[in-house]
DNA sequence: TGGCTTATGTAGATCGGTCTACGTTTTTAC
DNA sequence: GTAAAAACGTAGACCGATCTACATAAGCCA
């Protein structure tokens, strides 16, 4: 006895309500020629009836008022944050919000796109997609497309991003004021080719433009690795492996910043008394007292709501991309202090507890 | 120009086969009565004109090849787990997965199901919903559904939930063999009312049993209070407020483990010097090692899969009901030692500490 | 070779809505 | 008072697939 207490219809509406089919999907759509005699008794049939329309059938011709979120990373907790944004905004007009995760690579991200753009979703907010520019750009040319956490423009999709480059030059600045110049940075890098309008490449850009501002061109190092707990481990043995460690690092994102401050734990190397470190992102964890991660907050909730805006708006009809850049903030926590006097971080002695 | 490379359908693909529709159809199901030279003909027909069947459209009569994830909170990374698991096992079934997230109250929990259903979707797993068990019957009589995280069994769906009589158990006797008797515990308490099936009513029986278990009835302490950062840190102060204090807590969730932790830490509490603290679920932040809390795994990923597996039996047309149950584990960290001796526990002093 | 069964393909209804075109009333305007 | 415009309601095609019936062709057996 499964599945069969049948669905109500327009027709059964229709019918009980003694009008046509048509003249209840009007009363359905808001559309014209609707009289309020009509449109009470209807409301009232679909109410006795509890009628709930088909978003399947109604998705066919019309719009399916469905959003797909398509996420790389369910896991890092920012993107929640993002989510969160982009669901109470959406939600005030009406649309549904579904998720789609895809982590293992390009194939299955376009496949986890497609999908969504196979179950007519109107619109789509793609979150730190990997991939070309080109590919972003023919997806934009299919649906409405919001691309948040990438830089712009493009040409047939809208970008919500943080500023990276403001990001970064918050952070040097900040190391800087503390007495810091040798300030190492952590670039992610995966097995895709990077874009220029990828996070990892414009924080990076914007950490050797502060550097440089600050006439410290000649400490500029920027490490590879990849943005995750092991990536910011790793690099931690290759900086203490420097002839001159540095005393400072800008780790890209709180996720590597988790990794060096762990590797740091093991190696018993104090924090920030002998070495600084910075993330990005400003992720849940990153606030909890035992690891008060110094961090850059972006107003994930606001940039979410805003990319369900510019996406309603495109579904609307809007054609010209719309490129948007949010100020990020500096989160100052305790894991950022002063530069540790010359004696206090002897590079020898670092290197041998990086070897124990 | 948006929206113009008009998608090919399946008439496309008979036109250039030179088949009917139905006969396309046929071998998109892979249905009896296809001869192998049509197979052939018609898949070659479909890669030239790279087409791709649009879910909407099959959802109408036949499947749709969706699986809805309902979630209360992403930014729990423990679901994140579990959703990971879920992924895995669907997709290699050929069934996409969307999430869809509702964290206002019963209300919108119900609005996302019913959206879930109107676009058809073949099936739900509920991820630790609220609510009644009947409003999961109803839902279980119209659509394929497995629960996730709440004890069974149920008429009409399928449960899988970790083994939160034996994880209070695993927790007590850690705790009771490091000597500690006076152990509280954590009971989450919303707005809704408790169901006998919430994991958070299983976990505070299972801790009351095996408090008796060990004759400690007459220390039995459980705390309502949110399961959640401030929940945790709340549930400190009344603590210490006790006339003779708790030396150990089964916080019921690492969340509110991380708000104990917090509030102990601006307090001063030297954990686990002077107090024990268990969390619950084995989430990301629990690694890390300045928190490195003490807590029980659920084996995330295969109650996923489980229930993956389970949702697609049922929608291939299983019709009695299973419930399972997944052994946990524990995990012991740092955040639990021996009971400290009688002196260091002056609960005047940390009753003073509290209210400083 | 006739009679049956099995294999293969097609026509056309169907799913539950939307949307265009059109007929009928009711208003408005002069 | 009548023509033109606006308001209201309906019929029926349509969206892109699935699925049931049925027609035709091929294979099998005696």
């Amino acid at each position: 006895m499964n599945k069969h207490p049948k669905r109500t219809t327009i027709s059964d509406v229709a019918e009980h309500a003694g009008v046509s089919r048509a003249a209840v999907s009007k009363v359905l759509r808001g559309a014209y020629g609707v009289s309020d005699i009509m449109k009470a008794r209807v409301e009232a049939s679909m109410d006795v009836l509890g009628y709930r329309p088909s978003a399947l059938a109604r998705g066919m011709r019309g719009r399916s008022f469905t959003l797909g979120v398509f996420v790389v990373d369910l896991s890092n907790t920012f993107v929640t944050v993002l989510i969160e944004g982009i669901r109470a905004e959406a939600g005030s007009r009406g649309y549904q919000v579904f998720i789609g995760e895809a982590n293992m690579g390009l194939a299955q991200q376009k496949q986890m796109i497609e999908a969504m753009i196979d179950r007519k979703m109107d619109g789509l907010v793609l979150i730190a997609p990997f991939g070309p520019d080109e590919e972003l750009e023919k997806i934009g040319r299919i649906t409405p497309t919001v691309v948040l956490g990438r830089h712009g423009p493009g040409q047939d999709y809208d970008t919500v991003a943080s500023d990276d480059l403001a990001g970064s030059a918050l952070i040097v600045d900040h190391l800087v004021s503390l007495g810091h110049r040798r300030i190492s940075h952590l670039k992610h890098v995966g097995t895709e080719k990077n874009e220029a309008t990828m996070p990892q490449v414009v924080r990076a850009d914007g950490y050797v433009k502060a550097m440089v501002h600050h006439g410290l061109d000649d400490e500029i190092d920027v490490i590879e690795t990849r943005w995750n707990h092991q990536g910011g481990a790793d690099a931690v043995d290759l900086m203490l492996d420097r002839d001159l460690p540095p005393t400072a690092v800008h780790t890209g994102t709180d996720m590597a910043g988790f990794g060096v401050l762990s590797r740091f734990h093991e190696l018993a190397v104090p924090v920030p008394e002998a070495f600084s470190v910075v993330g990005y992102d400003n992720a849940f964890a990153a606030s909890l007292p035992q690891i008060s991660l110094t961090t850059v907050d972006q107003s994930g909730f606001e940039m979410g709501s805003l990319a369900s805006r510019l996406l309603v708006e495109r579904i609307e009809g809007r054609m010209e991309p719309v490129s948007t850049l949010v100020k990020p903030t500096l989160m100052v926590r305790n894991t950022t202090g002063p530069v540790p006097a010359g004696s206090r971080v002897k590079p020898e002695l670092l290197r041998n507890v990086a070897q124990g």
